[in-house]
RNA sequence: UCGGGGAUCGUCCAACGGCAGGACUCCAGAUUCUGGCUCUGGAUAUCUAGGUUCGAAUCCUAGUCCCCGAACCA
């Protein structure tokens, strides 16, 4: 895991969140204010299970999460839901806290956990049992499922429904005391077997479970369930209003029914929202894990993960993540965005502050047959034409180069702009030069050395007799070049749906990580830093491996290409 | 067959009884020392059937389709 070091921000800019965009749920939120309801507060807060590594989807919940405590000059917690010891690691605790600071989010000094609140929701557990609103049951988990009826046909009650509540209230010390095995005892609100709501069926609320927690250690070993749990952590926070996902929808009575049988600080309000669903990604904790675990991709920071550390270390920046969740807007639809929305504000953020290079990806030597052997040109080349502002630098122009290989066809189609025999190209930001001639591999046909001259008078790329060339290709100069490795990421699917099969796994795109190894950079690039971001002009955006790029070994990864409008043009008939 | 939710360009989001709009994608063109960026133009949508109304994406009625729900998961 890379720490949070965020080379992405230039100078002058801001990362302070951006105002929220309108949406439904601010819409409520705003009309509450209005209404005066809610004591005129707006508390909200981001609750992940520590079960594994945060994604864009969570992205875009904390966005709004976070976005709604600003837009209203409220709050917003960040709180661990972390009622179930055998899923939960403090590795993701803090690589959950990483990425939502990561993200630019700041939930100051309110930083919670559903277990340091074991100690009250047990003590309102036990005041639900003396008011009868709950009572423990006995039967095994197999019975009680087959009680609870299904869809159509209507449960049936406990037989340990009507226990006194005092029988169920020593029975449930004792349960916390350890007196039991697993499962021998559940807590359960006793609501209506008989509700067309299966989540009201008498509910279980604690279950005996001998794990050890991460955080409470051996303290105890029966838990709450999440319906009981989490309101009320919501109360004891002050949350004015709960966001979540659609599938809670239909626990929002068991949500209110539990703050309706107790003293609890205060009732928020629940609301759910369409979670995001990307095309060409997966996005369930469930299946991210399981990629991790199979080692079908390396790590949950895999840049090809839709995480946010897969993301980051990919050298998306947390600007664009923002734009992004801004961009979608919310709903209660539930749809599917297209992951070229996400490639589109990604380029659109990279393009404004990227300082362009020069690298030559899968190199073609070219020989200066007019450049004296040992002379060296410095031209100046601009960091960024579109911010003139941050400068330029010198490259070296010197007797031997190296282009990109596809820049150079033998039997060049309709339309080529680029190098072939006898043709004129710009070399970027250095001269003009003519390919007179082609030196090929006599065993394998393959071209391996273009001899071409230069144009003196065109020092600096346009000719002195104003003579127009389509083609500017970039360079390296062979002396002067770093050798480096660049990882070329692709989507990790090829499918656009990879959750339609059976197993979303045959869907991986093979060609999703493509390593080269010979790759030439200009002598600039020698002294970047992990995680810097860069646009290889005419190739893409790539930024210096945040773990493993160094001084000695240089490794980039490629985080997007940029459009191709020439590889439409080239694959048409 | 039960409960909850949702249906607007290919995709995502707007329009809250008064000209269906924006973004992405796609197509065509201009510009360009990145076949990038930028700019211009174009294509494409109200689930169906009735009703209310001067006027309906919006209100009413009846359908249709899609999603979620039967963990001692969250």
């Amino acid at each position: 895991m890379s720490a949070v070091d965020d080379k992405s921000k230039t100078g002058d800019e801001t990362s302070a969140p951006s105002i929220a965009a309108p949406n439904f749920v601010n819409e409520i939120i705003e009309e509450d204010l209005r209404a005066g309801r809610r004591g005129g507060q707006v508390h909200t807060r981001f609750p992940p299970e520590p079960n594994g590594y945060l994604h864009i989807g969570h992205a875009k919940s904390i966005c709004l999460n976070f976005g709604a405590a600003t837009k209203f000059g409220g709050l917003c917690n960040l709180r661990f839901d972390d009622t179930n010891p055998t899923t939960e690691d403090p590795e993701y605790v803090a690589s959950i806290q990483n990425d939502v600071r990561w993200l630019g989010f700041d939930w100051q000094d309110r930083l919670f956990y559903a277990s340091d609140y074991f100690d009250k929701l047990y003590a309102y557990a036990e005041q639900l049992i003396e008011s009868d609103k709950a009572y423990v049951d006995s039967q095994t988990q197999e019975q009680i499922a087959a009680e609870r009826g299904d869809f159509y046909r209507p449960g049936q009650d406990s037989p340990f429904r009507n226990r006194p509540s005092a029988e169920s209230l020593a029975l449930f010390r004792r349960m916390r005391a350890g007196e039991f095995d697993d499962g021998a005892h559940v807590l359960r609100a006793k609501i209506d077997m008989r509700s067309g709501n299966l989540n009201l069926r008498d509910p279980v609320l604690y279950r005996i479970k001998r794990a050890h927690h991460y955080r409470s250690g051996d303290t105890w070993c029966i838990y709450p369930m999440y319906d009981y749990a989490h309101c009320i952590s919501d109360a004891l926070e002050g949350i004015t209003h709960s966001v979540c996902t659609l599938e809670f929808e239909d626990h929002r009575p068991l949500y209110d029914w539990c703050l309706d049988q107790l003293p609890v600080p205060c009732h928020p309000q629940q609301i759910e929202f369409a979670r995001l669903n990307l095309s060409y990604t997966v996005l369930s904790k469930r299946k991210l894990l399981q990629l991790v675990d199979d080692k079908l991709v390396d790590g949950w920071d895999d840049p090809r993960m839709p995480t946010l550390a897969g993301l980051r270390r990919r050298g998306y920046t947390p600007e664009a993540i923002r734009a992004f969740c801004e961009r979608i807007g919310v709903s209660k639809r539930d749809g599917v965005v297209d992951v070229s929305l996400l490639e589109y504000i990604l380029r659109e953020d990279l393009n404004a502050r990227a300082a362009r290079v020069m690298a030559v990806l899968r190199p073609l030597r070219v020989v200066i047959e007019n450049f004296p052997e040992g002379a060296i040109e410095w031209f100046d080349a601009q960091n960024h034409p579109e911010h003139p502002e941050q400068g330029s630098r010198k490259v070296p122009f010197s007797r031997v180069l190296y282009i990109e290989q596809d820049d150079f066809r033998e039997e060049p189609p309709k339309k080529w702009f680029r190098l072939t025999r006898g043709a004129e190209v710009r070399l970027r930001y250095a001269c003009l030069i003519r390919c007179n001639d082609i030196v090929k591999d006599p065993q394998t046909g393959e071209v391996t050395e273009l001899r071409c001259t230069w144009d003196p008078q065109s020092r600096g790329g346009t000719a002195s007799d104003g003579r127009k060339v389509k083609g500017t290709l970039h360079w390296v100069s062979a002396a002067h070049a770093r050798d480096a490795e660049v990882r070329l990421y692709d989507r990790l699917f090829s499918q656009e749906n990879p959750n339609d099969g059976d197993d979303f796994r045959r869907f991986i795109n093979p060609a999703s990580l493509s390593v080269l190894r010979e790759c030439k950079v200009e002598p600039h690039l020698g002294t970047s830093q992990p995680g810097d971001l860069f646009q290889f002009e005419r190739l893409g955006y790539f930024c210096a491996d945040a773990s493993e790029h160094q001084a000695s070994k240089l490794i980039f990864n490629r985080t997007i290409e940029l459009r191709d409008s020439w590889a439409k043009i080239d694959g048409k008939p």
